[in-house]
DNA sequence: AACTGATGCAACCGCAGCTAG
DNA sequence: CCTAGCTGCGGTTGCATCAGT
């Protein structure tokens, strides 16, 4: 990787992994709430019309083609996270077969799921069960997932088993860290999903219903001319529904956090 | 407790296809 | 027709996190 430079905020609360290409003066990895809300904001008020210029009117400091990458796998928000369930397994599979590592065409039938979701998923749970030449591979209970069914690791494990374990393989519940990237991020929070795979997630019972409904009029104001209903157009939370995401801020730091991005995202709509 | 390898997944890269000028 | 710019796709990489030792 061209990475000329990598600048990292040491601030131990937030910590995150970005890295500035010298060259293009664009920035690289993971992304953070703030570059999230920018975006959606920018979405949501002005549509998609150019990735590239949209990149730099959003004041984003990022390639169009990261911010297209952004918004279609994860701040879409028709972007359906969470389990796969045993048709869509059944489906990929059947796919998979028919198309090979067609991973759009297979997206193109699991509504919800991106390419990059799929594809991800195949190369973790799905390719070394189906695969012609499966590599075997040390018998082990699953790392993360204390429900997942054994088995789902296990070379052994026949094909119902091991359909019924992958649907548990992914938490069905989102957080606020799925919402972004900063899943990636270091916070003092840290959740953990149904995977046990910990998770980071800006949370805090008690106040993050309150901020999401915030939010949510943030997006959908009436005075937003990028509303649901409005062709080719849907508000990042509105269908997903706040009820879906599982979050809670857990300190005023946090607290604030959010509320601050609440205020730039709505800076930026004026 | 510390170290190491494995795993999952977000994000990047390069290429191909499409389209406007 | 040619070219440049944009978009979409598939392959790959990097790293946080976890389990095992």
């Amino acid at each position: 990787m061209e990475l000329d430079s990598i600048a990292r905020d040491s601030t131990p609360a937030v910590m995150e992994r970005v890295h500035f290409c010298k060259k293009t003066g664009l920035k690289k990895g993971t992304w953070s709430p703030q570059e999230d809300l920018k975006l959606i904001a920018y979405i949501n008020k002005y549509r998609i019309w150019n990735w590239n210029e949209m990149s730099k009117a959003a004041g984003l400091s990022r390639s169009g083609k990261s911010c297209r990458l952004r918004w279609m796998n994860y701040l879409r928000p028709d972007v359906k996270r969470g389990n796969f369930s045993m048709e869509e397994v059944e489906t990929i599979k059947k796919l998979h077969k028919a198309r090979g590592n067609k991973w759009s065409e297979i997206a193109a039938n699991l509504p919800g799921r991106t390419d990059n979701e799929i594809k991800n998923f195949w190369h973790t749970h799905l390719k070394k069960h189906y695969s012609k030449n499966p590599i075997p591979h040390k018998v082990k209970e699953p790392k993360h997932d204390k429900n997942k069914v054994a088995g789902l690791n296990t070379p052994l494990a026949n094909e119902s088993n091991l359909e019924s374990s992958i649907c548990f393989a992914i938490s069905p519940q989102l957080s606020i860290g799925d919402f972004s990237s900063s899943s990636k991020d270091s916070t003092d929070e840290i959740g953990e999903n149904e995977t046990g795979k910990k998770k980071n997630t800006y949370s805090s019972p008690g106040t993050a219903d309150q901020e999401l409904n915030g939010m949510e009029e943030l997006f959908i104001g009436e005075d937003n001319p990028m509303e649901m209903g409005e062709p080719g157009f849907t508000s990042p939370f509105h269908q997903v529904g706040f009820e879906e995401y599982s979050y809670g801020l857990g300190n005023d730091e946090l607290t604030g956090f959010w509320f601050d991005l609440f205020l730039f995202a709505q800076q930026l709509q004026v």
